[in-house]
RNA sequence: GGCCCAGUGGCUCAGUUGGUUAGAGCGCCGCCCUGUCACGGCGGAGGUCGAGGGUUCGAGUCCCUUCUGGGUCGCCA
């Protein structure tokens, strides 16, 4: 039976009572998270997103209707409970934050009573996620989940705080827009009104932010959702949140000022860590010669080194045979792994041959100096004592060679580094390891497409001295790209825009857009440029890895409040769904050739 | 689309070389208990072993298919 809670008002949360509000009379409401009945007396954890406090109803000191409403009481009720803060009679509780104090109800109302819940309602739950999820409302009831959402909420006020002082306009754009086929695939929208065509729900607000610089208003930013129609992953799900900015009369290094301060207050204030300025900074070549990464996680060491130099004309085939097709041979040295068993380093070849190598050739010296090698036999005593100088190898350790294309050489390694590191427990949790990525090549070879493709988007400017480069030589164009990385992890990236007509002309001819093309897509970008366009440069942040990692999860699952799953459903609405035949007409749609539906 | 992992009472798990009636902890239900807070005591209910097919005298266990969820590669300008 529920009752109302007519003629009562709640005092407070239940845990911002303390030990100052003894003596006052409260009234508290929330969820019943356990009932404890002694017989003639009965202790109630309540819990609401404050925390936990405990109230106390004692027989003769509350009516006994209200005792037997306590006597009642079950997991997940809601109540309200009316009494006088006091201290505890019996021994503090020092694992809760009210641990001191108690509530001695003089009254109580079951505001609402509640099945048993299909798991329980706990910090750290061990529950499957697949059920958690179907049932999300009560899982966003767990502390966990509830203090990762304050926390958004919390670094989402601070952000909108921090831009608005530094004259930042928060201004919204179309959910509603036009597809662009470059890039990931678009979440489509039919519409009713012109049938057969198509809104796209955007990827990002990255033209319209850069039209608004053009409209003159100078600093721009939002905090949007994002739709991007692919794969999902632990860090990627099919809508997003970025704080998205736009700034115009500025280059690198004022973006980067702006942002390394907002990183600043934002880690002193939520997290108190100090993050120390300016942020190290690395080029991406630097980035994929020491880590075989543009993401690198600095939290540990254990860095590439290229020994290509070192193995050049050397008796094994599969390294000289890497250098003659271009390609590079570069080592990870496991320190004191050289032990590592047999079994293990399969391990690690097959992982490697996940990310394209052909093999992996390890190398393991030995205590008493000698080596153990899938590859010894191939060299000379001279060639090997070379290497393992070369890879700074001490009697202990094991020694991992790639050979390939460089892409794969880094791929492989800068992937092997993060797994030895994760099983070696090379990496601190608790450490934060910001660092700028800069110079990423402005386009990457898509096999796919039989062309070059924009690495970051087409209107990102290439640097000054390699705008030449643009027509003859596009792969060696370096972009005034700038990634943010944290603990390995992408956290945002932007780059100069591209403000002259000619050098977009360029871009996209080295794209292999025709201009007619170029026109059809982004015309009214190229349209707004002739009208005065301001220099202008941004960035966006993926908001929910920020969220992630500050809050040290390892899904941004665990930062949403409403995250679909890997194939991109709800589990607790079903979405998507089918609709009625009635809306498909409207729309002109015909879906009779999916094989999705039901069959009985 | 490929590869890997998981699926056994409400939850988390155990279950041997295939062999009686599939177990445990927590939760749930009932009774008892006036200082508990992982409360305690006594009693009890609750299982198509994800689904389908196959092998076998016999399948939770072996084989095939499939579903669900997770990780990852491809993909993600």
């Amino acid at each position: 039976m529920a009752e109302s809670m007519k003629g009562l008002k709640r005092t407070c949360r239940l845990a911002e009572l303390g030990e100052g509000n003894v003596g006052q009379t409260v009234t508290v409401m929330g969820w019943v998270q356990k009932q404890r009945n002694k017989g003639g007396i009965i202790f109630v954890d309540m819990r609401d997103r404050s925390g936990i406090l405990q109230v106390i109803f004692e027989d003769g000191e509350i009516d006994s209707e209200g005792f037997a409403k306590a006597e009642k009481l079950r997991s997940e009720f809601v109540i309200a409970v009316t009494g006088k803060v006091t201290l505890r009679s019996g021994a503090a509780n020092e694992n809760l934050k009210t641990g001191a104090i108690e509530v001695r109800a003089e009254s109580i109302r079951i505001l609402s009573e509640s099945e048993t819940p299909p798991f329980p309602i706990e910090a750290d739950s061990k529950t499957k996620e697949e059920l958690r999820l179907k049932y999300r409302y009560l899982d966003l009831r767990r502390p966990d989940l509830q203090n990762n959402l304050m926390m958004r909420s919390r670094v989402a006020t601070l952000i909108r705080q921090f831009l608005a002082e530094e004259g930042f306009l928060e201004i919204e754009t179309p959910m509603l827009t036009k597809s662009t086929p470059e890039g990931a695939r678009d979440y489509l929208v039919p519409s009713r009104v012109h049938p057969g065509n198509f809104y796209a729900l955007p990827q990002s607000p990255q033209l319209f932010k850069q039209l608004l610089m053009c409209s003159g208003y100078d600093r721009y930013f939002q905090i949007a959702r994002c739709f991007r129609d692919e794969d999902l992953r632990a860090d990627r799900q099919p809508e997003f949140t970025q704080v998205d900015m736009e700034l115009s009369f500025v280059d690198e290094e004022d973006v980067i000022d702006v942002n390394e301060r907002l990183l600043q207050k934002v880690f002193k204030e939520v997290l108190d860590v100090e993050v120390s300025l300016p942020m190290r900074r690395m080029t991406w070549q630097e980035a994929m010669d020491r880590f075989g990464s543009d993401k690198p996680d600095l939290r540990f060491g254990m860095e590439l080194t290229d020994v290509s130099e070192v193995v050049r004309g050397c008796g094994f085939g599969v390294f000289t045979g890497a250098l003659d097709q271009g390609g590079s041979v570069r080592g990870i040295n496991a320190k004191g792994q050289g032990g590592m068993p047999r079994k293990k380093i399969d391990a690690l070849v097959k992982f490697a041959k996940d990310f394209g190598a052909k093999g992996l050739a390890y190398l393991a010296v030995n205590e008493d100096g000698s080596y153990k090698s899938s590859f010894a036999k191939f060299m000379t005593e001279e060639e090997l004592g070379n290497l393992v100088d070369a890879m700074d190898g001490q009697p202990g350790d094991l020694l991992l060679f790639a050979a390939d294309r460089n892409k794969v050489v880094w791929d492989v390694l800068g992937n092997l580094r993060l797994e030895l590191a994760k099983t070696l427990e090379l990496i601190d949790r608790d450490s934060f390891e910001f660092v700028w990525v800069t110079e990423f090549p402005e386009f990457e070879y898509s096999e796919e497409q039989g062309r070059y493709v924009a690495m970051h988007h087409p209107f990102t400017m290439p640097m000054e001295e390699d705008i030449p480069l643009l027509a003859t030589n596009p792969e060696k164009v370096r972009a005034r790209a700038y990634d943010i990385v944290l603990n390995g992890t992408e956290l945002g990236g932007g780059s100069i825009r591209i403000h002259q007509n000619d050098v977009q002309e360029a871009m996209f001819e080295a794209l292999g857009f025709t201009k007619e093309k170029a026109r059809e897509q982004f015309g009214f970008l190229m349209d707004a440029f002739q009208y005065g366009v301001p220099p202008h440069a941004g960035l966006a942040y993926g908001f929910d890895r920020l969220i992630m990692l500050m809050a040290k999860q390892d899904s941004i699952r665990d930062v949403i409040a409403f995250p679909k799953v890997k194939d991109a459903s709800c589990l607790m609405t079903d979405a998507p769904n089918v609709v009625d035949e009635k809306q498909l007409e409207e729309l002109c749609l015909d879906i009779s050739g999916t094989s999705e539906e039901p069959e009985e």
